[in-house]
DNA sequence: AGCGAAACCGACCGGCAGGTCGGTTTCCGA
DNA sequence: TCGGAAACCGACCTGCCGGTCGGTTTCGCT
């Protein structure tokens, strides 16, 4: 990875850019695949056909089917993490509302490609325990994130005494069981609406004051119309 | 279950409640088997071997490999009614009380025995669409009876306004990824801190009274010290 | 044009695990 | 004691799928 690079100029379809692209159907298919009929099901010959190329071509760009799988989790890893930080950059400073955009960001983001959410939730597990120590620590990741914030929120006042990291971590499975069970059609409202109203309860969960009202002060009790 | 049915005497082991017996053992090592290396990495004579037994033997009892992982899933949504259903009566009949009665009593078996729960919650869905479809007609059950009792709530005022169906759908969430936190290592606390914790987080969400207070009325800040 | 490497193909292999089956043991009722 | 059925055993079979490999096409570069 050295000698070989090209003066990457971003116009130029070279060897390694085209290899890139196709890397990219490949790991899409494969998402899709492990999704649909899960990891153990989903055959590598199968996936290669989906992503309208060979066995052999397949194999080329990964060694073996763990490694994809490795992949694709990497990938929404990555998808994941550039979002949120996004949406948290765009937040501001108050730890409520980056909290708020944190968790909005994974839920569009999950509900949007709901192939992604049920590989990290439930194939990779399936995959033997490095792939699944692997999907604990991304977890970890974000749910670190979000608590770094809830405890903030708390020493400026702006939660009821909680458990930072507790929290987190019940938010983040909200978001994935709701999105798991919209995703599966047994939730019918739309998402927009969907997200608003997640948004509420988990603002309550925590007791907050809703960001747009901070300056108010101490009132605790939003939600009493 | 009609005909061969003997007097049901409890102390004669004769052949069909040894068969029965069997078949639990059966049913506890293939869960333990599923949970630990998951449903495609287990191997049906491995399993046998567990449970003190051969292949043969196993496929007396169970005709194939994904009736054996339904039976485990079947086994495991019976102890999880049983269980609920106990706690709801014996939490009487405000329905605040009630849910947070169901709520514990899902943490307690889940926490109790965690193999159950990586059952349910990951490897049967990798083993093909009919499971995962048991699976989450299982879940919806539990949602649902959640369901019912925050939609009461909320007609007596007991709660924020909310969607019932959500909220039910959002907390089982929750119990399911602090019980998988939880049971990975990956939250210190003991059950019981977690639990008091988890209670007092979905109580909050719900902008509900709690039960020893819903006398003094309307006061919805139970948390403001 | 033509060369060399990257990218791709698909027939083939080998092991593994789910499922089978004939035989054996265990147990109960008469 | 004995007959027969339930329960159990484990060697064997078989299809499937991850992985291999020699060959072929495509592409960039000069």
């Amino acid at each position: 990875m050295s000698a070989a690079a090209p003066p990457a100029s971003a116009s130029e379809p070279s060897r390694q850019p085209r290899a890139e692209a196709r890397r990219g159907e490949l790991l899409s298919a494969a998402a899709r695949l492990f999704a649909e009929r899960g990891y153990a099901a989903a055959g590598m010959d199968e996936i290669a056909r989906a992503a309208g190329t060979s066995k052999g071509g397949l194999y080329f760009h990964f060694p073996t089917k763990q490694a994809l799988l490795a992949a694709v989790v990497g990938r929404a890893a990555s998808l994941l993490r550039e979002r949120v930080a996004t949406a948290m950059d765009e937040a501001g400073g108050d730890p409520v509302a980056r909290s708020e955009a944190a968790l909005a960001a994974l839920f569009r983001t999950l509900a949007r490609r709901r192939a992604l959410g049920r590989v990290l939730a439930a194939e990779a597990a399936a995959a033997g325990p490095e792939l699944r120590g692997r999907i604990e620590r991304i977890e970890d990741e974000f749910t670190a994130l979000i608590a770094a914030e809830l405890r903030r929120a708390g020493e400026l006042g702006l939660t009821a005494p909680l458990d930072p990291d507790l929290t987190a971590r019940a938010w983040f499975g909200v978001i994935r069981a709701c999105v798991a069970a919209w995703a599966g059609g047994r939730i019918a409202a739309p998402p927009e609406q969907l997200e608003a109203e997640l948004r509420r309860l988990l603002i309550r969960s925590a007791g907050a004051v809703p960001p747009n009202q901070a300056d108010r002060g101490g009132d605790r009790c939003p939600d009493r119309p």
